[in-house]
Parts: structure tokens; C-alpha cells; sequence
RNA sequence: GCCCUCGUAGCUCAGCUGGAUAGAGCAACGGUUUCCUAAACCGUAGGCCACAGGUUCGAAUCCUGUCGAGGGCACCA
């Protein structure tokens, strides 16, 4: 409806230039733009397009709009125009054209709103990634919920879907999990053993209930007579199998579950790294060379070396970077950019990969490498996701992943549950910093706006149910006359179930899956304030029959939505 | 020193590819339950949109600067 309304206006504003002639020709024609006006006496659409189009003609806004009402041919569902305010266009609707959305929605169910397209693009959203040598913690629950958000939203528009998770398998951090390990397992199996954690491993009580899986299936005795390169190998490999079944436990508590996880190891394995810095260093597009020392950072241990570096410089990349260490093993960067290549050559349209803030500094010379590599740019799409500080009745909560103090994101969910953890990271940007305090959370009551969704959507259960007690079957949606719909409160009904469409639409390309959340918040505030207001199960069986309609129309939107951010729908509280 | 994000009601946040009177929840105050779930609803109060310039017919929104918060800045991931 709204792109028919655009068409319709700018044509209308073609042939107003048409009329002026000179150099003004349709290609020159500002872009029309609908939006929905805040308030209500404005339509239900609203244009500007006079405004910037007065300032080309060098005549009065109104004049330009009353110009273009003139000129425009409307679609049937348009009731009235008029011109308000500086030279706005506002449009009204039919109301039956609008109050036709109830029958779609039941007709469609779970595809309202929907886009299937066989032919639509593919897209690889690659989210959480933690390095597989402890629990996750809170912040790497926010981008897993939005990742897995953001994922369903843009396969309800039409994109192929794959959620991936990148596994850090390799480098210094396994090595210490390693370490960790085998020191617990030591202290498990040998009696009177007192020595010290070494420095740099992790000392959370996982490591050990870790280690205690790995004997539970390994002796010990044959481990130790191991030589320790081969021990190391295969105690890094049970390792990270360990820890990576906690964070997948952890993540199916949370609801997410990935098509692939992919292991950075393999990249090395392969040859794939090096044959990656190999074929940049063919093409010229690395040179060996000196960086100068970091700035605003105490750096005691610099010393200038020869490395080889990536000219990311220029791609829009601030300084060159180094694609090998100083013991020539390859830098994350390195098998990173790999990992982006393999992507691509999977043939994915687009990559999409969801980031903590700290990792914001990287987005720049990966998006350079890429397009170094492929001539896109702005591939990868990067979502920088903010910080969750963590509270308890206001104070901040401090969390130490080396002292073994933080608060895991497995702890937060069994104390909060799952569908309160998941809609408090979903309604607000990815761009704010979030508070999360832990005692608020818990709490079921109105301060949790989960609740207050869901209870919407219990809500229109029970009234279903009592309409089923009373004996009132409903009929067949398109049978049921929907003009008894007139009060305010009905109709803002109708206004949210017909901008639906519209939110998933800006959800998914806007990459910003915390729309689908406002949009529910918003739709269940209709649903409850049109409760107290007006009774569906009546004496009058049309308003009877035209409300219940509306009902189940608001409840099969709730379900919808909530099923995309991964939220539980209940149909009792 | 440089780069990124943020700064809106007492609190947590929407509104940001420029539009009409800056919104919601919580907290505060007052009201609503013979009636489909009060985990709800209705009302009142609450604002120099951090600050200062600029662009524009029009700026919370775009640009520049200042201040403040967070994150990042070779050989970690």
C-alpha cells in the first residue's frame, strides 16, 4: 500500500515538472517518501515532498501541494487528502481497505508480514564467537540474542539465513586452557600435590569440573606417561571439545542454536592462512616493514621489527597491519581475513558479523582486507554491540575472568530466565551501553517488559477461551463484518497490525532487530488498553464476532513477533 | 595524541538517511476490580534534547568545536 501511494505521488511530481519544463526532467525529481505521522489527525501517511520541491520551483510549498493533489490519481483505498501545516500532504485511508488486514492476517498466520523469495540473497551472520576457554559471560549473551534476532528477522524478509560461529581454537589463549587443565587434573589425580596455579592459567572452578570430565573418561596414569607434546595436543583438542559443549549448553539455554561452527584451527590446518599471506605477498599487496610504536599506551616490551604487513592503508585503514608475529606464526588478523575469504567463496551475498565494542578498532581493516581481496566494500557488514554493565540492586557487579569472580551468562539466565534475559538485551540499540541490573530482572512484574508482552498475548487467550465457554464460535475471517470496529482504541489495533510489515521491513534492513521488540511493546499497549475499554465476548454477535476477529488478529501478530526475537508466547500466566 | 559509540524526564530508554505539539516504561501523586486474568488500565506532575557555533524554509536529528561516559590503538583474541 505505502509503495503504491509513493508511485502514485511521484508520478504526480514528474509531470509537475514536466509542466515547468526547462531543466527540470523526471531524472531530476526528488525521491517521494511516505511516513507514518505521530499523530493521528495527520493521516495515515504523510508526504513533505512540497517543501524540497517548492525550494526547486522557486514557488510556495501549499502551492506546490495543491498543485500535486491536482495532478495525482490515487489508488481506491485513499478516502481524503488534505494540506496541513508548512505544506505536508497527509492521506487518509478507507477504513474497510484498512480493517481487510484482520482477514489477511488469519489467512497468512505466521507469514504475515513475511517475504519469501527463492531468489533472495544469502547472508552469513556470524555472532558470539568466544574463545572456547571459559563460560560466557553476559556481554557475549547480548550478541548472541541479537545475532540470533537479527538472523530470524532477515530470514522473515527473504534472506538464506546461515548463523555461524567462528571458534577461536587456536593460538596463546588454548595453550593456557591447556595448561589449566592439566594442572587440575594433576591436583585431582595426585595426592599431596601442592603446587601453584602458574601464572597467566585460568583459575575458575570450570577448569576443574572440566578436568574431572576428561579423567572421567581418560586415565590419568596414561595421560602423564604421555610425551608432553603429544599429551598437550590431545589434551588441547579434549579441552576445547569441554568447553565448547558448556557454551553450547549455555547457548541452547538461551535458546540458540547455529547452523555451523566453524574452527579457526582448521584454517591453519589447512594451509589456508599462509596460503592466503602467500598470495597477498604474490600480489603486492604486503610488504615487509617497521610499525611505529603504539600511542596513549604504556609499552615497555616494544622494539621495532620487520613484519609483514597488510596494506590496508589503502583501503581506508588508519595504518598498515601485521599479518605474522615476531615468531613468524600468523596473527588472528591473519586467519581472520581467511576465515572472511572462505565466507565469500562459499558464495554467501552478504557477510554479517555481530561484534562486542572491544573489537570495534578491528572493523576497519577487516572491511579493508576484504575489499582488498574482493572489491566489495563494506564487507564484512559489522554490528558493534555495546557493553552490558552488570548490577545488583545498583551496584555494579565486577566481574575478573583471570580472579574468577565473574557473574556467567548461564548463572544470570537459570536466575532471570530465558525469555527476560533475551526481550531486556532486544529492546534497546545495539549502539547503548545497557544496565542490567540482576534483582530488577528477576522480578515479575512491570518493570520487566517481557511480561508485559506476553501478557498480552495471555490475555487474548482467555478472552478466546471464555468466548468458547460462552458458545461463541468464531466464523470464517472473511465472512466476519468488520465495520462495528470504530471506537479509538479498535482502530489503533488495526493502524499497528497493518504497520507490521513495514517494522520488519526496517528491522531487517537496518540491520536492528530491537524494532520488532518496541513494535510488540507498543501493539500489547493497544491490546491492554482496548481490554478495559471494551468487552468481546457480547450480546451483539456482529461487534461480538468483529472483535474477537480483531483479537485473535493482535494475538497471531504477538506470536509472530515474539517468535522471531526467540521470546516464549504463553498462552496462560 | 588518534579512532569508534554514547550524552533526551529523578531512573532505564525510544525518537537520529532533517519535518508538524520531543514519547514510553519505572519511580512520585491521584483514581479504576459485582465485568473475558489488576503481571492491567485511566489521569496528574515531570524537559534549556550535555554545551557553543554552523547549514536549512525548518535541527533532538546533519556539520564543526568543547565538555563528560564507555571502548579501542604493533608482536592478544
Amino acid at each position: 500500500m505505502k509503495q503504491e501511494l509513493e508511485s502514485s505521488l511521484q508520478l504526480a511530481v514528474e509531470a509537475l515538472l514536466a509542466e515547468h519544463g526547462g531543466e527540470h526532467d523526471a531524472a531530476s525529481a526528488p525521491q517521494v517518501v511516505l511516513t507514518r505521522p505521530k499523530i493521528r489527525e495527520h493521516g495515515d501517511y504523510a508526504c513533505n515532498i512540497a517543501m524540497p520541491l517548492a525550494g526547486k520551483l522557486g514557488s510556495k510549498p501549499r502551492d506546490v501541494a495543491v498543485r500535486l493533489l491536482e495532478l495525482v490519481q490515487w489508488p481506491p483505498a485513499v478516502s481524503s487528502t488534505d494540506i496541513a501545516g508548512p505544506g505536508f500532504i497527509n492521506i487518509h485511508l478507507q477504513e474497510a481497505s484498512e480493517a481487510s488486514v484482520l482477514a489477511r492476517i488469519m489467512a497468512q498466520g505466521n507469514a504475515y508480514g513475511r517475504v519469501t523469495d527463492s531468489d533472495g540473497p544469502s547472508a552469513c551472520v556470524e555472532f558470539v564467537s568466544a574463545n572456547p576457554t571459559g563460560p560466557m559471560h553476559v556481554g557475549h549473551g547480548r550478541g548472541a540474542v541479537v545475532g540470533d534476532a537479527l538472523a530470524s528477522v532477515l530470514a522473515a524478509r527473504g534472506v538464506h539465513v546461515s548463523r555461524e560461529y567462528y571458534i577461536n581454537d587456536a593460538g596463546a589463549q588454548i595453550g593456557k586452557l591447556t595448561a589449566s587443565m592439566w594442572f587440575r587434573m594433576r591436583e585431582l589425580s595426585i595426592s599431596g600435590f601442592d603446587e601453584e596455579l602458574p601464572e597467566g592459567c585460568y583459575p575458575g572452578d570450570y577448569v576443574v569440573d572440566g578436568a574431572r570430565q576428561i579423567l572421567a573418561e581418560h586415565d590419568f596414569g596414561t595421560l602423564a606417561a604421555l610425551p608432553e607434546d603429544e599429551r598437550d595436543a590431545l589434551l588441547s583438542s579434549l579441552s576445547i571439545d569441554c568447553m565448547l559443549a558448556m557454551i553450547r549448553d549455555d547457548l541452547a539455554a538461551l535458546g540458540i542454536r547455529f547452523d555451523t561452527y566453524f574452527s579457526e584451527r582448521t584454517l591453519h590446518d589447512s594451509g589456508a592462512v599462509q596460503g592466503l599471506i602467500k598470495q597477498l605477498r604474490d600480489d603486492g599487496k604486503v610488504y615487509l616493514g617497521t610499525l611505529p610504536p603504539p600511542m596513549g599506551k604504556e609499552v615497555e616490551d616494544y622494539q621495532p621489527v620487520e613484519q609483514w604487513l597488510f596494506r590496508t592503508t589503502d583501503y581506508g585503514d588508519d595504518v598498515d597491519r601485521p599479518l605474522a608475529k615476531q615468531d613468524g606464526t600468523p596473527t588472528y588478523f591473519a586467519a581472520d581475513i581467511a576465515y572472511h575469504t572462505d565466507k565469500h567463496n562459499r558464495g554467501f551475498d552478504r557477510l554479517i558479523d555481530i561484534w562486542g565494542a572491544d573489537h570495534g578498532g578491528y572493523v576497519s581493516r577487516v572491511q579493508a582486507a576484504m575489499q582488498a581481496l574482493t572489491g566489495k566494500k563494506h564487507q564484512p557488514e559489522v554490528v558493534l554491540v555495546q557493553m552490558v554493565n552488570l548490577t545488583r540492586e545498583g551496584k555494579p557487579v565486577r566481574m575478573s575472568k583471570r580472579a574468577g569472580t565473574f557473574v556467567t551468562l548461564r548463572e544470570v539466565v537459570d536466575e532471570v530466565g530465558k525469555d527476560a534475559v533475551r526481550f531486556n538485551f532486544l529492546t534497546r540499540r545495539v549502539e547503548s551501553q545497557l544496565d542490567f541490573d540482576l534483582e530488577i530482572a528477576k522480578q515479575k512484574n512491570d518493570e520487566n517488559p517481557v511480561y508485559y508482552v506476553q501478557y498480552a498475548h495471555a490475555r487474548v487467550c482467555a478472552i478466546q477461551r471464555k468466548a468458547e465457554e460462552e458458545g461463541v464460535v468464531a466464523l470464517s475471517p472473511d465472512s466476519v463484518d468488520v465495520s462495528p470496529l470504530t471506537s479509538e482504541e479498535e482502530r489503533r489495533l488495526v493502524r499497528e497490525l497493518l504497520a507490521w510489515p513495514e517494522v520488519l521491513e526496517q528491522a531487517a534492513s537496518r540491520l536492528e532487530p530491537y524494532r520488532v521488540a518496541t513494535s510488540l511493546m507498543q501493539l500489547a499497549a493497544g491490546l491492554h488498553s482496548f481490554y478495559h475499554k471494551h468487552r468481546v465476548v457480547v450480546e451483539d454477535a456482529a461487534l461480538a464476532q468483529a472483535r474477537l476477529l480483531l483479537v485473535r488478529a493482535v494475538r497471531q501478530v504477538l506470536a509472530n513477533g515474539l517468535e522471531l526475537l526467540g521470546v516464549d508466547a504463553p498462552e496462560r500466566m
